[in-house]
Parts: structure tokens; C-alpha cells; sequence
DNA sequence: GCTTGTGATGTTACACTATACCATTTATGA
DNA sequence: TCATAAATGGTATAGTGTAACATCACAAGC
């Protein structure tokens, strides 16, 4: 990520101070799980705020990595606990295509994240399927399922990579 | 799957004349790798026809044993590359959430597929992002992101599930 | 303070999913 | 018929994920 300004990176694809989006987050996680009772352990924290370093997908054996390095948790079930428990509590989501984990741009808001996936260089966006689970939801009524959770992943190029590839 | 008429079963979720709905899949395969000077080898019919047969997503090591006990293939590869293959060319479908494959109920037709799966009994069903990929498309176009293929996948309870878990 | 129960962590071993790589065969067109 | 590309056969290994059990840490109640 060549950069000029050194606290300047890109949100998604957007650019933004991502030290602070990295501290913000932390802080604001920490306060989350003391109002909902939720244990934010070393381990926990410390996954999280490897997942935020970056706007890309890491995959658990890439956290679990970065965790042995501190001395938190040698195998890969620690490093899958951690991320389950960010998962399961809106912190991180999982992405299916690339069976990796990010950071959730907008936790607490309850919404159905959607997800732009550069094949090119491998960050990933976060944004909202807009008429959230609209979509899919008629075609779900008539047959009487009820859907529970909806995952949306679009693949293509990010607006740098498309440049890039149209040199 | 407990059922009175033999040849009854769901697609998807619905009951329909499956042994015709495999049959028919297959012909039209046949003439549509036929028009587009593909080679619908024997493995890759059979692959397909494995998929046919139920409404579920198989995995590939699923496919791969019954690849075997017909002497069609014997090791991962064999399996994977018959699948890639389908996948490639819209005969089916890969299921992100759960690693695995099922046949395109829509083939031919250019689609963005959403599959509602039940994690009680596993089956699949295809149907289609309403409005298509519009979903995402205003954030994507926004930040410039240039969307090639878009993925949905609806996790729940079919509507047998629901009644199910209703007693 | 002590106990006790629950949830978190440590650890081993293994299951499942997927692909890189190279050899061989088969089909197709020049 | 030969050259070429595509498909298949096969080995080995990489990558992803979890079951099962032992141990530890903490908070609630005695």
C-alpha cells in the first residue's frame, strides 16, 4: 500500500485515518461486550485488532500465525475461538468465498453486510445489500422457508485494480 | 426423505417429477456442450448426474466416492476437475457456505443464482436474486468497484424444518 | 476465605477440503 | 499421419477446520 501520508490508508477502498479506525473500534468493542457481559479477553482483543490492521480478509492459520508470535494460544483452535466468538458477537464476519475473517465496519447496528472482494489485490469492502434481505426473501416466502441469516459476496475488481489493468 | 410416490421428490423445496428432471437436465447438457464444442465426457456426465439426483449440495469428496465405485477417477483430482468444469460452464453451482456443489436448475439461462439452504436437513434450494445484482451494485458503482459475479446464500429453515421444529 | 460452577484456554490428534505437479492418454485439426 | 491441445491418471502435500479431553481463571454464593 504505497501511501504518502503515513496515518492516511484506505477503509475498504476509501481513504481514512486507520489509526484511529483501528483504536475507535477497539474502545468501542470493549465498552460492547462490558454492557452485554461478554468476556473480551486478551486473546479476543488482540484477533480483533489484527483483523483491523487491515481492510483484507485474514484467514485463521494467518491470525492464529501473528497470536503465536505474543505467546496467545499455540494451536488452531485458539486462533478459531477467538474469531467464532468476534463472529458470533458482530465484531468480524466471515467471508465464505475465501474462508477468511474481517472486521466489521459497523458493529452493534444489526444488518446485512455485503461484501466487494478484489480478486486482484485481495482487500475487501464492507458495505449493506440494500434492500436487505428483500432479495431473496419473496422467493423464500413461497416456498415458506424462513431464512435466518443471508450472505452476499461480490467478486470483481476495485477501482484501482481496474485502472491498473486497463494500462 | 419419506415419501409416498416413488418418483416424487422436492426440487428444492417443491415436489416434482424428479427422475424426469434428472433425464431432462442431462439431454439438455448434452446438446447444449454439443453447441458449444465442449466435451461431455463420461466423468463429467456422470459428476453431473450424481448432482442431479438430489437436491443437495454434495461435496466433492462425496462425488468423488461415488466416482469411484463406478472406476470412474479414483483421486481428488479427478473429482475436481470434473466439478470445475460444470461450475465453469453453468451446469452447477458451488455452495460457499458449505464447501460443496449442486446442479444448476436454470442452466442456460444467464442468472445471479441464490440458494436457500435448510441446516436441518441440508437441502438445497436455487432460486434468483430479484432484482439481480442490484443489490450491491449502487455501493460497488459508488466506490468505483467493477462487480463480476455475485454471490448470495440464504441459510434457515424449509418450510418441512419449520413445521419440524414447530411440534 | 472457600467452594463451586461456568466459561475460557491448552493440547493432541485427526478429518475434511483443495491443489501443484508430472506422466500418460485421447481427441481434433492441419 | 502427425502435431497439438485437452483430458485423465496419479502422487504427494498444502490448507482449513474440529472433536475430545484436560486444565485454568473468574465470579457468585456460602
Amino acid at each position: 500500500m504505497p501511501l504518502a501520508a503515513p496515518s492516511a490508508e484506505t477503509l475498504g477502498f476509501a481513504r481514512h485515518d486507520h489509526n484511529h479506525c483501528v483504536s475507535e473500534a477497539l474502545e468501542a468493542a470493549e465498552e460492547r461486550c462490558a454492557d452485554a457481559g461478554l468476556r473480551f479477553t486478551p486473546v479476543r482483543r488482540r484477533a480483533l485488532e489484527i483483523l483491523l490492521e487491515e481492510h483484507r480478509a485474514l484467514g485463521a492459520y494467518d491470525v492464529l500465525e501473528r497470536l503465536q508470535e505474543e505467546g496467545l494460544g499455540a494451536q488452531p483452535p485458539a486462533a478459531y475461538r477467538a474469531l467464532d466468538f468476534l463472529v458470533a458477537n458482530g465484531f468480524a464476519h466471515r467471508i465464505e468465498r475465501l474462508n477468511a475473517f474481517i472486521a466489521c465496519t459497523q458493529p452493534g447496528e444489526d444488518h446485512v453486510p455485503a461484501f466487494l472482494i478484489c480478486r486482484t489485490c485481495g482487500r475487501v469492502a464492507e458495505t449493506v445489500a440494500m434492500p436487505g434481505k428483500g432479495v431473496i426473501e419473496a422467493a423464500a416466502g413461497a416456498t415458506g422457508f424462513r431464512i435466518e441469516r443471508v450472505l452476499v459476496e461480490a467478486e470483481g475488481l476495485c477501482a484501482d485494480c481496474v485502472t491498473e489493468a486497463g494500462r
